[in-house]
DNA sequence: GTCTATAACATGATAGAC
DNA sequence: GTCTATCATGTTATAGAC
């Protein structure tokens, strides 16, 4: 299944074909079949979600253990660079590729990708209200950062570059700064 | 081509058949490889690079006659909120879907995705210019827009639900008004 | 229960009739 | 020159041998 995660996440859903699946994770084919009885679906809405979930620990892993609201979303920004560098642009968001063909095509599956972007804006929203901002502005900002953060993904990725990457750290920044300001004021 | 960039802007790149491409096009199927002798690639490509400039042409429509930098933004992410609903949250970016399938897997069609973008940034920083900001903070901005722009179709296209796309607005209006003031200060 | 072999179908691409 | 019929290949899915 991890294997099917790095394929989906590079080539997308319609992209990958079972038989590179398996040949990737090294297993027979018909098992396959016997863990996924639902076929290419089930496996991809599998995928989807764990990929979701294990994407909302790299977020706390940056995010907690900031002194502060703004060097926490520096870090997150960071490390979007430093993968996008570490793997040669071919590793981005482990649900968009996939969310964007599915969209209008595949229910299930277009259920599950709200179903993780919906978990990742109540995390976010918990973990930026520990800071000290309402939890209104707390999703406000969650929601501005995973914009962001996709939108740069996308660039990033066509044009082999992380200039938008920065861009993006440096517009959460702003965005995060104008809430806590306005927070204080009530 | 009209049909094929409906669809790719719908379904992406390796989720369309050329079949459904010259049914969509009530055209016969020979006449594909008469007028695209390079197949699948160079249609893609030519879809591609096609849409891209059409959306410029979207962009200077809400852009050019808006009286200042701020409202011309919120008329912008308006109309991205316009688009949403109209089509039922089926039709987003005409790039984006297929930026992110090819990127790691054809070289010829993610280069075309990079030329849209580079293209975008381009006239965004020309368009946002005239507003009196300087060429850097110009460019900052439009990268800053695209960047939350794509990100918030895909929330929203997944979610089926327009606040991404409203926090999109809100959050580039902000950094417009960042620039505004660093600008100001020089 | 695991896996190989194959079925049923769709895909991109062409050759050849009009 | 336009288009129909077909090819070769790759896809998902399954049946049946071990």
């Amino acid at each position: 299944m991890a294997a099917g995660a790095e394929l989906f996440r590079r080539n997308g859903y319609t992209g990958t074909g079972l038989k590179q699946i398996v040949t990737e994770a090294n297993a027979p084919f018909g098992s396959l079949y016997h863990f996924f009885p639902g076929g290419k679906e089930q496996l991809g809405t599998e995928v989807v979600r764990e990929s979701g979930l294990a994407y909302i620990q790299l977020f706390d892993l940056f995010i907690a253990p900031a002194p502060d609201l703004i060097s926490g979303i520096e870090a997150f920004f960071a490390a979007g660079i430093a993968t996008l560098e570490a793997t040669d642009y071919v590793e981005g968001c482990p649900i968009a590729t996939v969310a964007l063909e599915v969209a209008a095509t595949n229910e299930p599956l277009r259920q599950a990708t709200a179903d993780v972007f919906t978990a990742w804006i109540e995390a976010g929203t918990e973990k930026f209200a520990k800071f000290g901002i309402s939890r209104e502005a707390a999703r406000t900002l969650t929601i501005s950062v995973v914009n962001s953060l996709e939108g740069a993904f996308v660039l990033c990725r066509a044009l082999r570059d992380t200039e938008a990457m920065a861009v993006a750290g440096a517009t959460s920044v702003d965005v995060a700064r104008r809430l806590q300001a306005e927070d204080g004021q009530l």
